[in-house]
DNA sequence: GGCTGGGCTGGAGCCAACTCCAAGTGTTAT
DNA sequence: ATAACACTTGGAGTTGGCTCCAGCCCAGCC
């Protein structure tokens, strides 16, 4: 699969693509004799998993220090599995404050309907 | 309330607040004679609502705009109505997102779990 | 009155994560 | 074989959101 394929499969755009396998949150591609970039099945797991942890608010640094970890070897499973876990809770933490920031928005979002009838608005308390 | 206070309440930078201030995403604070931020009731109220919002990952833009067609009066409700669903539907997107990630980490996790007992790791597939 | 400490402003600087670009190489269609 | 186009690289530029700084002001205390 050719990089533009796989842009349009993603949705991301091929600069995005060479940055994620530069900097190391996707191990180098397979390449055409050309030397251009032919994504395998498996190149294709690893952009699906770093657009899906980015899309996420996963670090880059995270995810490089974890395909790093993969690289070792299995001496660093439970590293691989500590850095797993931290991400987790961060991620963890990340939808309390967005399941807070919803709650507010709801409120918000009833007082306005009321108000687009009466034409008046009424807080039960500023914001 | 001095600045120094509600830094500390929020657990927020004094710059950031005066940064929230001045870009406009809440409205100018209540002065002493000195010209020394004082913060009120109603203030703080807003102080909460951005800080919500932002760890939340509303945008500053967002914010500004909502703020400024408050200023504006009764007659930009269903406009702040508009912004807030646009908002809330942005952030239930976002949490569509997390979740799947955090799919994806917990099924990692329960791996990894497996492979620390046994020394070796074996994948449904990779990633 | 002088010192200390907190607060003020405008503007520069920083960081993460892309995004864009120039200059060159490879591939395909006519 | 030559045009047209996709792809390559290294490096510079951009964006959003802070974060820091210099130089100043003001209030309270000895």
């Amino acid at each position: 699969m050719t990089i533009k394929e796989v842009s349009e499969k993603y949705g991301i755009t091929q600069d995005t693509l060479r940055y994620y396998e530069k900097v190391g949150i996707i191990p180098p591609v397979s390449r055409t004799k050309g030397g251009k970039r032919d994504y395998r099945e498996e190149d294709l797991g690893w952009v699906e998993q770093a657009i899906c942890m980015r899309s996420a608010g996963v670090s880059i640094d995270a995810l490089i220090e974890y395909l790093k970890l993969c690289q070792i070897g299995n001496e660093t499973i439970s590293a691989r599995l500590n850095l797993l876990k931290k991400q987790r809770e961060l991620l963890f933490e990340q939808k309390q404050r967005l399941e807070a920031a919803m709650d507010r928005l709801n409120y918000k979002v009833s007082v306005y309907e009321e108000a687009e009838k009466t034409g008046e608005l009424i807080w039960d308390k500023e914001n």
